[in-house]
DNA sequence: CGTAATCATTTTAACTCTAAAGCATCTCGA
DNA sequence: TCGAGATGCTTTAGAGTTAAAATGATTACG
């Protein structure tokens, strides 16, 4: 950031204070103004793990969250397993691993059960580096948390999981997918 | 998508029931859990808003959301303005806004006060497009949340303006910004 | 006044991401 | 068995995005 400009994390003598997509007043509808709420707070947190993760590690966030996956699946995860679970797209998957293969942070190979598919796993660098970053990285989330006591944070986390179930059941309602295999 | 994967939206023959990053098992910190679960709601929030949007109305979710805005901005704003209430960085907006303006949905003047800046503002087609969009995103976002009772979305709210809050201060805490113009 | 610092914006390079189309492989039922 | 549809992945074109540097204009101040 040469300019000028923050761009996250406002500097404390900010004229707009927490910058946020939340202009939206008191006239609009509670659950407008939650959506853009919990939006500021997922963007914020984001903003300064990204960045933290930059200039600590020297890697992107959409890195790290790869590697994230990969760590929990010893034996390694198909494209599409990846796709998946991070919510991209299978194109992006496609990118981003061969950035990783080209670092020498994860492997690539042809399942031999079904010639389709690719095994991407970490490396034993990957792994390494892996775990170095997910320390630092579940401190600065302790960090970025710690204003909320042990009451509220489990509080939140069943709050959550509410939304979870409430989104998922109204996009499951209004999917209009081509194959319903699932008969109604 | 014209493969099988779904991206967004699992649908409801998924064998990954709501697939998302969160793979962390209970061994993990409370926090870090809280923070993978609260990405996992924006980011299937946002994913079925921009297809919504894109399927409805031939927008971006970006472009969305910078003229909301510039809706809230009778007058118009700065692209500075902009990019800090959008949290993206200026070299965004400035690609963002030469496309909306190609639409003619948002104007670009520059500030007769100082001929720095440029005065960003909806053309009148921009804000009746704008409208549009708005009123069947406010639907949209009732709908995913209506899995909560009015007590839960208050307290939901509540808990996010805590985090918020917490957030700031660690952000603000360790920043390391060159100008500290505000003495210590 | 003059100049250094600051500020608003654009530019650049590299990366991330989506949507859609395309290719290869697999599965399964007629 | 064989062909249609499903599946796994890549490719393509375009948009969005960041970080960093560059440009031009303003402000502060000595």
């Amino acid at each position: 950031m040469a300019d000028g400009t923050a761009k996250y994390a406002p500097p404390e003598n900010s004229a707009v204070d927490p910058v946020d997509f939340e202009t939206a007043g008191a006239e609009a509808k509670p659950e407008l103004r939650l959506w853009l709420r919990l939006l500021t707070c997922t963007t914020m947190i984001e903003a300064e793990i990204r960045q933290r993760l930059r200039a600590e590690f020297g890697v992107t966030l959409p890195r790290f969250d790869l590697l994230a996956q990969l760590d929990k699946a010893p034996d390694g995860m198909t494209m599409s397993a990846l796709s998946q679970h991070l919510m991209v797209t299978n194109g992006n998957v496609t990118g981003l691993v061969e950035r990783l293969v080209a670092e020498d942070l994860v492997t690539r190979t042809p399942d031999p059960q079904d010639r389709r598919s690719q095994i991407v796993a970490l490396t034993r660098i990957g792994r390494r580096s892996f775990e170095a970053m997910a320390a630092a990285h579940e401190g600065w989330v302790s960090d970025l948390f710690d204003g909320l006591d042990p009451a509220e944070t489990a509080q939140l986390m069943r709050l959550l999981t509410v939304t979870k179930r409430s989104v998922g059941a109204t996009i499951g309602r209004t999917a209009t997918k081509k194959a319903r295999n699932v008969p109604r």
